[in-house]
DNA sequence: TCTGCGATATTC
DNA sequence: AATATCGCAGAC
């Protein structure tokens, strides 16, 4: 493995060090070496919405579209726990539109949000539960110049641009140009994956809070974050 | 920094 | 009629 990446893995591990500040993303990321990471095991994605959520954060996703890549460090998440939960496009059972919750975990699910921005989500727990969990944010890492265009950002990638690119769950399907087609593939492909990036968020940078933009089952607080990162969708 | 609003696919 | 959103305009 080539050196800067332990550098950065040890950086992720040290102690107080967050990753998602702005003074820890002064890595460049070399495309052969994201290629060489193995996506998670199908068995990750097996269990609750609730379990997998928190876990996903720290982790890595690498989406290949029209031949540009893109990387970037989950670091806010939602579960939608499937027929139980009022708030989940799953309640009410399969449609047209949330067919691909329905599979099995590891599958992505991607649908049109206000009829405008496109959310995707990680299908979790065995077929048939309906369960899975919203993308909210992450850090940019890799395609950086490519997430700006995607978002129509105009202008220096400096800090504040930087920190809009992905910060949100419809600015992060747009920035890595996810869209309908995505929806029914799975996480574990050459062009799709999710990656361990040896990264465990430390238990006091672990934040949760009631999911945004919802009506019923507010109460619970099934939003998941990295505390203090300055990458998310409200700080 | 904060509000309200408009754009508009899918489902009930 | 409501919604798992975003960016902009205009008020503070």
């Amino acid at each position: 493995m080539a050196v800067r990446t332990v550098r950065w893995l040890m950086n992720l591990s040290a102690k107080n060090s967050n990753p998602n500040h702005l003074n820890n993303l002064f890595f460049s990321w070399d495309l052969s070496l994201i290629e060489t990471l193995r996506p998670l095991a199908h068995s990750f994605y097996l269990r609750s919405a609730t379990k997998v959520a928190p876990e996903l954060l720290g982790k890595g996703l690498y989406v290949r579209h029209k031949k540009k890549h893109f990387f970037c460090q989950i670091i806010e998440v939602e579960a939608y726990l499937g027929s139980t939960d009022p708030a989940s496009h799953a309640f009410k059972g399969p449609t047209q539109r949330n067919r691909s919750m329905f599979e099995e975990g590891g599958t992505c699910y991607v649908y049109l949000s206000y009829g405008l921005n496109y959310c995707m989500n990680v299908v979790t727990d065995i077929e048939g539960k309906g369960s899975a969990v919203l993308i909210r944010s992450a850090v940019p890492l890799f395609g950086l110049k490519e997430i700006a265009k995607n978002r129509h950002i105009s202008g220096p990638l400096d800090a504040k641009n930087i920190k809009n690119l992905l910060s949100g769950p419809g600015k992060l399907t747009q920035g890595l140009g996810i869209d309908r087609s995505f929806d029914g593939m799975r996480f574990d492909q050459d062009a799709l994956k999710i990656v361990d990036l040896k990264y465990t968020v430390p238990k006091k940078q672990l934040g949760f809070s009631p999911r945004i933009g919802i009506s019923k089952a507010k109460e619970k607080n099934l939003r998941f974050f990295i505390k203090g990162s300055e990458f998310l969708s409200r700080p």
